[in-house]
DNA sequence: TTCACTATTGATATGTTATAACATCCGAAG
DNA sequence: CTTCGGATGTTATAACATATCAATAGTGAA
């Protein structure tokens, strides 16, 4: 675990055009293609910064004449998911940007259910003891889904 | 973690017998109903020892005449969750017994994505790293979905 | 018993999430 | 230029879930 993603952004402009610099730069060295509707899918979960689902993202796609049917934003957030740049919340059928796009890893969320804001951290859970469960079990784990549901700090504090 | 009831189970019959047993006396203990349509459910859920949707649930129910319309199944399968008898898997969108239905616990669940078959374990997650993360962000966790999925020893078996 | 109260069920409709299927476009390789 | 595969456009439908309101059945007090 590590880089428990805070709920808070030092400055979120800068994550942002970052974050799509760097996707921009691995779908250049794997020869995939981040199109315009991909391009603006990202960007807007990257700007909305928390989890939205597909047909949100639909919605703001439309807006623009980006596309107006539900398979255009599904496809875009498939490609997304597939190459790594952004997950879906399987607790909220929703989809978040991710932090750390184009690594490997085994991401864990922490939920607010009020603002549906999305942390993300980094989980070796295969390797604790849901691992050794695993095993003992004779399973093969390909995947694993980490979610916490709960409240932020923001939204905490609201409700004292 | 402990207890990862295994993908195959020693004496079903019996575990579903006892399973039900417990839970009819955890309704009497506690003023609950386990009126026909819930009990049905919960023993379909034992009985398949798997993952099922709420229209699947619906549809053997519906065969014996005990409803037909969706709210029959989820008002059903939302009892058994918030009673403890059953859970939900996000990552399915589907419904599964619980293996120690009455107790307070956060399971973790190992789901093949052949037979779909589920195995249930324990986990204190929120103890561990995921827990270290989230006291750091400042956040409250009050629920947590923990699913792997993968191969069961038998569908690797056969796929080998 | 009768009444009021609450939980459950019945029934219809609708909302939300996701995919199938097929036509068309478009850029790169040959 | 042609061919071919990935990407989009478009329509329809599958799959999952809830809102609403009427009817009914248990529950306990007057
Ligand atoms: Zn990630
Ligand atoms: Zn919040
Ligand atoms: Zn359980
Ligand atoms: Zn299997």
């Amino acid at each position: 675990m590590s880089d428990p993603i805070g709920f808070q952004c030092a400055d979120h402009g800068t994550c942002r055009t970052t974050l799509l610099a760097r996707a921009q730069a691995h779908c250049d060295s794997l020869g995939l293609r981040l199109t315009p509707v991909r391009r603006r899918t990202l960007e807007i979960l990257l700007v909305e910064h928390r989890a939205l689902g597909a047909y949100d993202v639909l919605a703001l796609l439309a807006a623009e004449g980006l596309g107006s049917q539900p398979p255009v934003a599904y496809r875009a957030l498939d490609f997304l998911v597939k190459a790594g740049f952004a997950h879906k919340i399987e607790a909220l059928n929703a989809y978040t940007a991710c932090v750390h796009p184009g690594l490997d890893h085994t991401p864990a969320f922490l939920i607010c259910r009020t603002c549906e804001t999305v942390a993300e951290a980094d989980t070796a859970l295969t390797k604790g003891r849901l691992g050794d469960a695993a095993r003992a079990a004779g399973f093969t784990i390909e995947r694993t889904v980490v979610e916490a549901t709960g409240l932020c700090p923001d939204c905490a504090d609201r409700a004292a």
